[in-house]
Parts: structure tokens; sequence; C-alpha cells
DNA sequence: CGTCCAGGTCTAC
DNA sequence: GGTAGACCTGGACGC
């Protein structure tokens, strides 16, 4: 459980930094944990079907694949799938029956470079010694990982470094912010909090998911 | 029933 | 190195 809540990390920088800021001030109480999944695999995975489509069809792959390739539990509940179980399977699977579309070429080739050892992303929830860079390219590499899903999967392994620019967070952020703004704006806007900018893009964006905060204008 | 598009990525200029 | 086009699917729309 505190892996999934990620409890352990030290975020007393971050909120150090937000003290600071009149908008995020109210994340200092203890925000920004994020949920992780118990593999970083298994976070790769669902990242891909977060891909260009709606959440509703993310769900029903991710189901997909749960219902028919993850072991059953004692529990009768099914696990996620293994790598191995993803990589066993061609990838027409991925296509009639995850109903997965294109992804589907992302998904097995993913599986099966984890299989075979050329990915190992396991490891790279747990080099604090190893550069934002280097973790963001390792991630590009991934089948199916551009920008998006590289600063998202980031997020979840704790670097907090890059924003994460989507078809959701750009318009929530011109919402809350009263107008559009380009990227390099946004990137600019939260500058200041270094290693910590996706975080403190993250939190500002998601202020209203907070249960008792006061949003501005709402 | 056709068009659009949703928490993008990849490839080819 | 930046930018169009293609890309699966299914649900939400307009007609």
């Amino acid at each position: 459980m505190r892996l999934i809540l990620n409890l352990d990390e030290d975020l007393s920088e971050f909120y150090a930094l937000v003290a600071n800021d009149p908008e995020l001030s109210w994340a200092a109480a203890g925000s920004g944990r994020m949920l992780r999944t118990p593999t970083v695999f298994e976070a790769a995975v669902k990242t891909i079907c977060t891909t260009n489509v709606a959440w509703s069809a993310t769900v029903r792959m991710v189901n997909a694949l749960v219902d028919n390739l993850g072991e059953r539990a004692a529990s009768g509940a099914h696990a996620f799938p293994t790598a191995e179980a993803m990589a066993s399977v061609p990838e027409s699977f991925y296509r009639e029956t995850v109903r997965a579309g294109y992804r589907s070429a992302y998904l097995h080739a993913l599986a099966s470079g984890v299989v075979a050892g050329e990915f190992e992303i396991e490891e790279l929830g747990l080099q604090a010694d190893v550069p934002d860079d280097e973790i963001a390219s390792r991630l590009l590499a991934l089948p199916g990982i551009g920008p998006y899903g590289a600063a998202h999967l980031m997020m979840l392994l704790g670097r907090h470094s890059r924003l994460i620019l989507d078809s959701w967070t750009r318009p929530k952020y011109a919402k809350i912010n009263g107008r559009k703004a380009g990227d390099a704006a946004v990137q600019r806007r939260f500058r200041r909090y270094g290693r910590y900018t996706g975080l403190a893009f993250w939190l500002y964006l998601t202020r209203d998911w907070v249960p008792d905060e006061p949003v501005p204008g709402s």
C-alpha cells in the first residue's frame, strides 16, 4: 500500500516551494500523492490504452486484457496480466478481442520487448541517481509511448519535471487560467518549480478534486 | 447514417 | 527540428 500511494516519497522540497504560490499553497497540506500500479509494465500498458480514446474505451480495453489474459487469483478476481501472458498471444488477439485498434501492435511489442529484456522498465522507479532526461528517453523508446505517455509515467515514478499536456489538461488549464495558453507559456508559468514543474501543473489542474477546497469562480 | 473526436503516436517530408 | 496525415474504435452528435 505504501508503494501504491507512494508514501515514501519525500515532497517536502515541493511543499516549501508552493507555500509561496497563492494558487497552490493549499497543496502543501500533503497533496501530490499519485496512485501507482504494482509494476511499471502495468502502468505503461494502461497509459497506451488512454491514448487517443475516450475514458470509456480505456476501461473497456483494460478490462478485456484483465479478463482474457489475467491469472485468476484465489479470490476469483483476475489480476493484471503479466508481460509474459501478453507476449504469448498474437497481435491479432489485441485487435479482435481487446479491440485495441492500432494500439494492438504497441501492446504486443511492449510485452514482447519486456519479456526479451529489451525494455528494462521495472528498474526505472528505483534509479534515483538517473537524471529525468534519461528516464524520459527510456520511456519514449517504448512502443506507443510519446511525450504525453512519458510525462504521465514519470509522474507515477516520482519524476515530476514533465508537464502532462494533452486534450484534457490543455483545456482544463485554459478554463482555470481564464484564457488559452500555448504549451510554452504553460511551461514558463510553472518553470519555477524546477523538478516539480509537472506536479505543480497537475495540482493546479486537479485542485477541484480535493474535497472542501473553495475553488475560485465556482 | 455520416461526421467528429476522445487524456496521441508514428512516419515522412 | 518542427509539422501535416494516417491511424482503430466506439460513443456522441447533427442531419
